[in-house]
RNA sequence: GGUCGCGUAGCUCAGCUGGAUAGAGCAUCUGCCUUCUAAGCAGACGGUCACAGGUUCGAAUCCUGUCGCGAUCACCA
């Protein structure tokens, strides 16, 4: 039994006692700075039960507890909030039982429990990866690792579109205007280059249009009649024909675009542990239609195609099968999920990382699924994240108004290297050492940045604003690690286990260990909210009140050994707090900096 | 037009599922490096929580409506 529980039992204890009333719950909350005390009990709420003055009745439960309850010093009680002040002795004991973990506050799964597979990235595999792309990973990437510490098996998985109209467009414009470039031959990463020939298909296409136009057909038609265009659909045909020569070029061009995003995850920092290929998935689904025609969840109309009516659940009818029998984007979808759980039997539900533009689509696929009858329906959750749009309005990769994932990484690697040089402390480090840690301090800063921020809000990029390095911000806490690091290196002859007995905490040190106890539950919220942002921001408040401590009190200085050891075993904790935390989120933690 | 999301300090964001005088960072201003790394600390300034109603002991938080911004409503993906 924790402390609180401890306390909301006492508390129903002392209101039968006194006031012969059973109470169903007690509300607590954190003691605000002002007041003195620990934790705090709202009174309020007792009223409906127990009628009387907040005040006295605050009072009479407070002088109960103090009679009652080891850990309980005294308590005082301000309008009708009973504040408790808790023994040293009780936060000591604490620490005593976690300070030599390794992973405190990680759950590990267990045996026969179901896993979760996590689906993020999925890009298009005609362009490279831009910011966007990066926000998709980095919150995939990281409630992954966050549902992993709550205690979930999890899968990562992306569907990678590799096929469709879209790569027909770069595999035409390179054929036609390529002259054979290779990445070899340009010394180009894969993706860029292919993604260069989807920016020359639209140019080319555009002046196709403009042709027709010119000529007095209207713009809706030139679209369709722009012969780049029409030659780009038969490309389409011919691969799903299977014709050699387009699935060889498809081949090729697709090859170089995996070795170009290889490097952009490897980068970034972010792994799968299965991949998916729209090539392989395009056409699963179809058997699904006919077994939900037989049960009702689908009717076909008159011209054959084949709808799901959701209009009680106040959504439309919605297509899953044209007139001619093909697939739609969701009978797909239908089928890869059914393919999922097929292929990892132990999968219980699933997160799918995806842009809220696409929040409609989600809520028809997974009512659809639960209407087709699959258990494992009701454990689907989109995880849906705002656009991250630049000051200039969304980003377009044909119109080359994007922010280049690999340009942006570099680029903060390399504010992170200035930063450096001007503060002038990385003597002793080989370039080597320096350039790893100009990565870690700019991706640090880079995906705090976009992770602090809770994922359904949109994010605004001015690339004229570099991101912060001070302040709210990753590098900040990378270098309170690396501060306390630094002491740790200072303090080897200190015994990181010694039982700490019978201390007097300083306000500081209280404070620092309330926010350490945190540390469990908190994970446990951001993966019951798939939100990194929570644990973001935990992570800030720790490191803020770890810096107030150590600006305010002598670490290696202290009066007192136990003092000394006490402090150097704390400082400690907090910076294994700060790397497990930042490890939710994908950052890596610096030695020194 | 229907549906969904968002609106908190000049800017960027917190605010734990209803609690005390709404909190941080950036920016501006004031202090603190002969003592553990000043990418830091201590402080000042800054608010009609979009607006209007409602629910109750109590609302930034829940409900309704209005306004603003965004997304979506394809036999596209």
């Amino acid at each position: 039994m924790n402390l609180q529980q401890e306390l909301s039992h006492q508390v129903k204890e002392a209101v039968k006692k006194i006031y012969q009333k059973e109470l169903d719950s007690v509300e607590f909350q954190a003691t605000r700075k002002e007041f003195v005390g620990d934790i705090t009990v709202v009174v309020f709420p007792m009223l409906r039960v127990v009628k009387g003055n907040p005040v006295q009745i605050g009072e009479a439960i407070g002088d109960y507890l103090v009679e009652h309850v080891e850990d309980v010093k005294a308590c005082n009680v301000v309008k009708g909030f009973l504040n408790i002040e808790i023994n040293d002795s009780f936060y000591i004991n604490f620490f005593n039982q976690i300070k030599e973990l390794s992973k405190y506050g990680f759950e590990t799964s267990k045996e026969g429990d179901k896993a979760v597979m996590v689906e993020y990235s999925s890009p298009n595999t005609n362009k490279p990866l831009h910011l966007g792309h990066i926000r998709n990973n980095l919150l995939g990437y990281s409630v992954a690792e966050i549902l992993k510490a709550s205690g979930k098996k999890v899968y990562k998985t992306q569907i990678i579109n590799d096929r469709g109209i879209h790569i027909c467009k770069s595999m035409l414009a390179w054929k036609r205007f390529g002259n054979g470039e290779t990445p070899e031959s340009t010394g180009l990463k894969g993706d860029k280059l292919v993604g260069n020939y989807y920016v020359k298909f639209d140019q080319e296409y555009k002046k196709d249009i403009a042709k027709l136009m010119s000529e007095g057909v209207s713009e809706d038609d030139a679209k369709k009649q722009a012969p780049i265009f029409i030659e780009a659909q038969n490309m389409l045909r011919k691969w799903e024909a299977g014709d050699e020569e387009t699935v060889a070029l498809w081949e090729k061009m697709n090859g170089w675009v995996y070795d170009g995003f290889d490097i952009t995850y490897k980068n970034l920092g972010v792994d799968f542990d299965c991949l998916y290929y729209e090539s392989n998935t395009y056409l699963l689904g179809k058997e699904f239609i006919d077994q939900g025609l037989k049960t009702g969840v689908f009717y076909k109309k008159d011209d054959g195609s084949v709808w799901c009516d959701l209009t009680n659940e106040g959504l439309d009818e919605k297509l899953v099968l044209r007139a001619d029998g093909t697939a739609v984007y969701i009978t797909q979808d239908i089928g890869t999920a059914i393919q999922r759980i097929k292929d990892y039997p132990d999968v219980g539900g699933m997160v799918y990382t995806v842009g809220n533009e696409q929040d409609y689509h989600f809520k028809v696929l997974f009512l659809i699924l639960k209407k087709l009858g699959f258990d494992w329906a009701k454990n689907l959750y989109h995880l849906s994240y705002g656009m991250v749009d630049l000051p200039t309005g969304k980003m377009k990769s044909r119109e080359g108004t994007v922010v280049d994932a690999d340009d942006l990484i570099v680029e903060m690697a390399n504010t992170a290297e200035t930063i450096s040089q001007e503060l002038g402390k990385l003597d002793g480090y080989n370039n080597d050492e320096k350039q790893d840690l100009y990565n870690t301090i700019g991706l640090g800063a880079l995906k705090y940045f976009i992770l602090k921020v809770d994922p359904k809000k949109r994010i605004l990029f001015d690339p004229k604003e570099s991101i912060d390095f001070q302040g709210n911000t990753g590098p900040f806490i990378q270098y309170t690690y690396a501060r306390i690091q630094s002491i740790l290196r200072k303090a080897e002859d200190i015994d990181t286990s010694a039982s700490i007995e019978n201390m007097v905490l300083h306000e500081k040190e209280k404070e620092l260990l309330k926010q350490v106890q945190l540390f469990p539950e908190t994970i446990q919220l951001a993966a019951d909210n798939f939100s990194p942002a929570i644990i973001a921001n935990y992570v800030y408040d720790l490191v803020k009140e770890f810096n107030s401590f150590y600006q305010n009190v002598s670490i290696l200085g202290a009066n007192s050994d136990v003092e000394k050891v006490f402090r150097v075993q704390l400082s400690k904790t907090v910076s294994q707090v700060i790397k497990n935390g930042f490890l939710l989120l994908g950052i890596q933690v610096p030695e020194r900096m």
